[in-house]
RNA sequence: UGCCGGGUGGUGAAAUGGUAUCACUAAGGUCUCUGGUUCCUUCAUUGGGGGUUCGAAUCCUCCCCCGGCAACCA
């Protein structure tokens, strides 16, 4: 029907789908036909370091390293450490090897706003002596009450008209340490009545007798993020400086000070944050998640941290296609966490080699087959990729299979194990429930089959035996720990709630379950943290760093798409 | 209430005055030694009203809804 189709290059449209151009790359195109900044791209990603990265922040981080190298620029890293009371190197070191671990490289380019406080101040002084900014003496609370509010303007402060000189003189002793925190700032001086709460004569710096993670003492004085980022990125030469939507209301601001004190000017461009369903997103709340014992770390496989994504098993690949997937602009928007799963299934389905490990084993006795007999089975270690070879499984009399994959009655299409019925063994034979076997609890315990021989490596010719069902033997298998993680949150919308209550109320009880002793096969002996799996029709696995050569511990990614627990569930 | 943003299927994004497009989810089907993968099918007239126009998701206008802003946080 459609006759535009180029067949000849169907698989490269395929490979490369025609991207389509979001509203920053239109600015960006915009400023290089303009010229406004010569040819250059160049951006930057400005995390405060005092808290981890999370998925949120690497749509940031992608949108930015992409954004550089799409258009043959750079991408700066940026700590914006303006704050001494909360920002540790702790939290530098982290940020560095997430940003690293996602695949982008500042290369030489890590920048500290607090290599600029010098410049800073020299500006601050700049836009003193030009009568555009004064020394307040009004306590925090009633810097509140002069701001004015929604609808009345604000009044100016008893300290606005001071002298350029007396101001200077001021400043200055502020930088000594002449007087103790909070008893004076430094604010721009715009227009109290402005509608802009931000225009409102900002404080620009603030008295903080506190120790710097990377200045030490030096400093008793430290400016505002307004009077800081601009200025750090009219530094480095940043052309389209990208942050989130809150900001917006700071452009005016941004676009004031690097007009007043004539720099090189950047555009501020907002973009509208991550939410993702079943996930809440802010550092106040996973502090609360931490703090109150729901999650063992910022590292928790259920977190949405790049730490814990990583710890969990998330592959970089697949968030960095993620974040191309869903796209950048200014609405406010919640993306559905099957999306984020659908990736890393995606990719882990190309790349993941497949065993077979028993969650909930159930010993299965072939009666026909001999006790002293093993059979050394080739195995396909990746359908989905010719290159990856095949492994050798042992074959016994004693196995365990799943329990799920035995049902007493079975219900209708059900097609694996029940009494009297046949299923085929991955890789195997074909075996066929005999009996089960119960223990004085009245709970089946064993299962005893028979094998029909001839069925290794092809079809019955008088039969079709739909069921295929994994399997390890006995003997052979390994014991491993298995953690189950599921939604840390059990509605979609964890931040609404009801009057009285608060987001940990929609915490999922189910969010983890630990198998103690799941068996899976003898090639997974020696595997290392953070290697991945599928384990074959359950989902993809990967090995914790809680691991021992004694005992693997392996945590659950997601779960492979399972349509017979959607047939079950709807009927 | 003031200012700034934003409203396109259940979800995320396209369409920049010219046939509402691409995915995800869901449902149904195909294939299969993974109930996985693959492949196919189905599912919106764009928040509402009015206007301009041969033609409007796109332009004008009024209204409605959602988000952000009153830290010496970022």
């Amino acid at each position: 029907m459609v006759e535009n189709v180029n067949l000849g290059k169907g698989e490269d449209q395929a490979s490369t789908p025609e991207k389509h151009i979001n509203f920053v790359e239109e600015i960006i195109n915009g400023h290089l036909k303009s010229g406004r900044f010569g040819q250059i791209v160049h951006t930057r990603f400005p995390p405060e370091p005092n808290g981890y990265l999370h998925i949120g922040h690497a749509k940031s981080i992608a949108l930015n390293f992409s954004l550089a190298e799409k258009y043959g620029g750079l991408c700066n890293l940026r700590f914006d450490d303006t704050n001494p009371s909360k920002e540790e190197s702790e939290y530098v070191d982290s940020i560095k090897a997430d940003i690293k671990w996602l695949g982008f490289d500042w290369e030489d380019r890590e920048y500290y706003a607090s290599d600029y406080f010098e410049q800073l101040y020299a500006w601050a002084v700049k836009l003193i002596k030009a009568g555009l900014a004064y020394v307040c003496e009004l306590s925090a609370e009633e810097g509140r009450e002069y701001r004015g509010t929604l609808t009345e303007p604000g009044k100016h402060s008893p300290y606005r008209n001071r002298s350029i000189k007396e101001n200077l003189d001021l400043f200055a002793g502020m930088r000594a340490g002449a007087f103790p925190d909070g008893s004076k700032t430094l604010k721009a001086k715009i227009d109290m009545a402005h509608p802009n709460f931000t225009m409102r004569d900002p404080v620009i710096y603030r008295i903080l007798h506190d120790h710097h993670h990377r200045t030490g003492d030096k400093w008793c004085i430290y400016p505002m993020y307004d009077f800081t980022h601009g200025q750090s990125d009219s530094l480095e030469g940043i052309t389209q400086s990208i942050c989130t939507l809150e900001f917006e209301n700071h452009r005016p601001l941004y676009d004031w000070f690097c007009e007043k004190l004539e720099i090189h000017h950047p555009q501020q461009i907002e973009f509208a944050r991550l939410n993702l369903t079943y996930m809440v997103m802010s550092k106040r709340k996973f502090l609360t998640l931490v703090n109150e014992g729901h999650v063992s770390g910022w590292d928790d496989p259920r977190m949405p941290t790049i730490s814990g994504l990583r710890r969990r098993g998330y592959t970089p690949e697949s968030i960095r296609k993620f974040c191309e997937y869903i796209g950048v602009s200014k609405n406010n928007s919640v993306v559905d966490v099957t999306i984020l799963e659908n990736h890393v299934r995606e990719h882990l389905n190309a790349v993941a080699p497949r065993v077979m490990a028993v969650l909930k084993p159930l010993k299965v006795v072939i009666e026909n087959y001999p006790a002293d007999k093993i059979e050394n089975l080739e195995a396909v270690n990746n359908p989905e990729d010719e290159t990856a070879g095949n492994r050798i499984v042992p074959f016994t009399r004693e196995l365990y299979i799943d329990h799920d994959d035995f049902m007493e009655v079975p219900v209708k299409k059900y097609f694996r194990l029940a009494p009297g019925t046949e299923v085929r063994l991955r890789y195997a034979y074909i075996i066929k429930c005999e009996s089960a076997i119960r223990d004085e609890a009245g709970n089946i315990v064993e299962l005893r089959c028979s094998i029909d021989l001839d069925t290794l490596g092809k079809q019955p010719l008088d039969r079709r035996v739909k069921g295929v069902i994994h399997w390890v033997s006995a003997d052979h298998a390994i014991d491993a720990q298995v953690r189950l993680y599921d939604r840390l949150f059990s509605v979609e919308h964890p931040d609404k709630v009801e009057e009285g209550e608060d987001f940990t109320s929609h915490l999922n009880p189910d969010s983890l379950e630990i198998i103690e002793h799941a068996k899976v096969e003898p090639s997974l002996l020696g595997v290392k943290a953070s290697e991945r799996f599928q384990f074959e029709r359950v989902g993809y696995f990967s090995v914790d760093k809680d691991t021992t050569p004694e005992k693997p511990v392996f945590n659950r990614i997601v779960s492979l798409r399972d349509s017979w627990a959607r047939i079950t569930r709807n009927s």
